[in-house]
DNA sequence: TAGTTATATAAACAATAAATTATATAACGA
DNA sequence: TCGTTATATAATTTATTGTTTATATAACTA
């Protein structure tokens, strides 16, 4: 699935995590998210770019400024797939506690 | 943080993301693995290294084999990561909410 | 012990990605 | 209109990643 590729490889990224927890607090353009970065605006544009195409934020134009925010349902894949993995590892719990359970208790032998 | 780092872009990986989901049936050799997909064993062994190392699964060892299993705690990170972005956006959106209750309700006004 | 099975590691290579510098576009303010 | 501000794009370089083939290790099996 191509959306979890790009969204979950944006996210690898410190940096556009980085971006992103800068978003949580609110809007930003792309200079506000450029300066506290030690890094140039044309690799903070790339971010964004990056972080826009996994659907994670969007942009509006305000005369010459661009200002991004968390857009609201850019994790809703991420989250549905690892929704996924949380089931499988509870069912594989609860299977062991079947296992545990069915075992004869046998008095005396060690069990980690 | 290095953890989310490996984490998110061993998940970036469709393979590796195949690889979760099969193992979210329950444990698997390598062979097992590679099997499915049309792919070396070695590719196989690298991205099981990939993923051991970002804490997604954990091996045991059993004779010549070598069966892997997701890691109980695997994902702890990355949802806790996650959890921040949607605590972020729900405030968000209750700020819309309070937005939208400070308005004075315009008669006759279309509102979305 | 010899052969086979299961897995790991190394070397090599193509493709991708992140960064920088330099330059383009486009709106604003004097 | 001219200079400045905000952002985007292009070209280039370096680093990383995913893959394959070839080989190594180590445990079963006959």
């Amino acid at each position: 699935m191509q959306n979890l590729d790009t969204a979950f490889s944006a996210l690898a990224d410190p940096t556009r995590r980085a971006i992103l927890a800068r978003l949580a607090l609110g809007e930003a353009t792309v200079m506000e998210l450029a300066n506290p970065f030690e890094m140039t605006q044309p690799a903070v544009s790339r971010h964004l770019k990056v972080l826009e195409g996994a659907g994670l934020i969007v942009r509006r134009v305000e005369g010459t400024k661009r200002p991004c925010r968390l857009a609201p349902n850019g994790i809703a894949a991420v989250d549905q797939w690892l929704a996924m993995l949380r089931e499988a590892l509870a069912q594989n719990y609860n299977r062991l506690d079947e296992v545990l359970a069915a075992m004869q208790p046998e008095t005396g032998k060690d069990m980690p």
